[in-house]
DNA sequence: TTTCTAAATCGGTTTTATCGATTGATTTAA
DNA sequence: TTAAATCAATCGATAAAACCGATTTAGAAA
């Protein structure tokens, strides 16, 4: 039994005449009658009384319609959802975003959210490695995080944007009013630093190895609402990406000397995995808000 | 789309493995790899993600599973339902019985309706002509009728058995003592018959018509409840089978002299139309407890 | 590093849907 | 009443599609 089979015997009913349900569906009527045949031999039952040159649905008939009509209607059903699919008219997203990148994240939301309505969008705050784990057991569809490199093979990365990486520091501080500020002096100021898992805090520590510089780290912590808080205090600074603080007012983000100071900011999505058209759409309305915002 | 690229898709599905998908299907890998990918095409998504040697289901894959494993149950349904009704497990028959057949038709039908509680069985009464005029009309699935010829070239007859034609008169009149009555006496005698559609009437007045005797009529009516009734009364007598009031204590059946007083009962059905299961079934049981009678 | 294995692809074969023509019978029109 | 039209069934042939085994490609396991 096939859906081909339940469509002809649909219009057959419908029609009660097999030339024109093989007109209506552009078959020829030998074909409508052979099919029609085959379905009866295969269900063991009569599904047509003919008389004459007539057709009469039989009992059997009658009750394998409410059947087959469903059976029909579930399949377009299927398609039909396919098509919304495809035309934004249903779906999700699932987004792992890194803190220093919020603030790009919600322009694109709102945006699409207002395009799409009917497009759920699910987004994760989290630290790189776990939403690198995540996007790699098909949880999340992309991540928004700082990349130095585009080094894992069955990621695809797409460049969003460049931030310096600054000093934070509060506006009570005896710092502020500098206009930049070089490694050595920051290795002499007590540090909170964001914990390992950040991918912040490994781009702390390779830029302090390399120039052989140690760090005075007070505070390790895991939460960068609370390492700001601690900051804001004046007692401790941290180094951060600028646009982790650029709509924080307590505090004053200072510039570090030298070179490679930045930090790109990247979608990064699985290779192998079916872009959903949500997505892409998405990413795209993110890379339009960047280069407006540049 | 078609029913079994459904399938194929669901048995992936569940085993997250087109390999043994395939094997489970009992066809080959190739074929399952290939239909499948039809039915991405068709929907214009992809169902599956390829990762490395492995698969895992979509957001459109998981979407459009809902609405598919509900097409295919459908359809199923619709098939199951085609056995049970092959198997006597579910089902409607309606039968057209005229009036002095009905004490026939009540253990067949316990006997039925004990052995197949699931079929649903309808009964009309009515005149003859009505019955197959309905009958003609497919509203019912056989007929329960005296007839004397198997005339219509559209019908199938069956013989039950043949019940002798007699003068039905009150325990209360004179005539009652006699083993037999003439067609002459009978013509002298107040008379109370059954309306125009009845084919009893119809054989009344061909066999006084053959004898050239004229009876005398004196009250025609169409319900032969009432018309018995009459007959209690002693007033009026009346001609009909001996079966129509052989369960009727106050009324005394006097065979009618001659040849061709007895009428056949039969049971009669439309030539061209599907014969269900359950009609042969209970046709079977009416013939059982004839000859069984006889 | 080698071997195994799973999905995709290829080219060929088998099966099935489909077609147009015809048959048989009924219905309609003249 | 006859002739013509028409409708479902059937037939034989063809086109299309399902299917197969072999092979390729690449990932996973040993």
């Amino acid at each position: 039994m096939e859906l081909r089979q339940i469509r002809y015997f649909l219009k057959a009913k419908e029609l009660l005449n097999f030339t024109e349900a093989a007109n209506s569906l552009f078959i020829s009527q030998s074909t409508l009658s052979q099919q029609i045949k085959q379905l009866e031999i295969e269900l063991d039952v009569l599904l047509f009384n003919r008389i004459g040159k007539r057709i009469a649905l039989t009992e059997a008939g009658e009750m394998f319609a409410e059947h087959a009509v469903q059976s029909l209607n579930k399949a377009n059903d299927g398609f039909l959802a396919m098509k919304d699919l495809n035309n934004l008219k249903t779906g999700k997203i699932i987004i792992g975003v890194t803190y220093g990148i919020r603030s790009f994240l919600t322009p694109a939301l709102i945006e699409f959210s207002k395009k799409y309505p009917d497009i759920q969008v699910q987004v994760i705050f989290g630290i790189s490695d776990e939403l690198f784990e995540k996007l790699n057991q098909l949880e999340l569809d992309f991540v928004l995080s700082f990349r130095e490199s585009m080094d894992e093979e069955h990621f695809n990365y797409t460049y969003l944007f460049s931030s310096p990486m600054t000093f934070v520091t509060s506006d009570k501080s005896l710092i502020e009013g500098k206009e930049t500020i070089t490694l050595e002096e920051i290795a002499k100021m007590p540090l909170a630093l964001p914990a390992k898992g950040f991918s912040t805090t490994k781009f702390i520590n390779k830029i302090f190895t390399t120039s052989k510089l140690s760090p005075k780290i007070s505070i390790e912590i895991n939460d960068i609402q609370i390492l700001l808080d601690i900051v804001k205090t004046g007692n401790w600074h941290t180094v951060l990406a600028q646009t982790t603080v650029s709509d924080v007012k307590e505090l004053h983000a200072v510039p570090i000397a030298g070179e490679s100071m930045t930090r790109s900011a990247m979608i990064i999505s699985l290779k192998d995995v079916y872009e959903k058209k949500a997505v892409k759409v998405f990413c795209d309305i993110l890379q339009k808000i960047n280069s407006k915002e540049s």
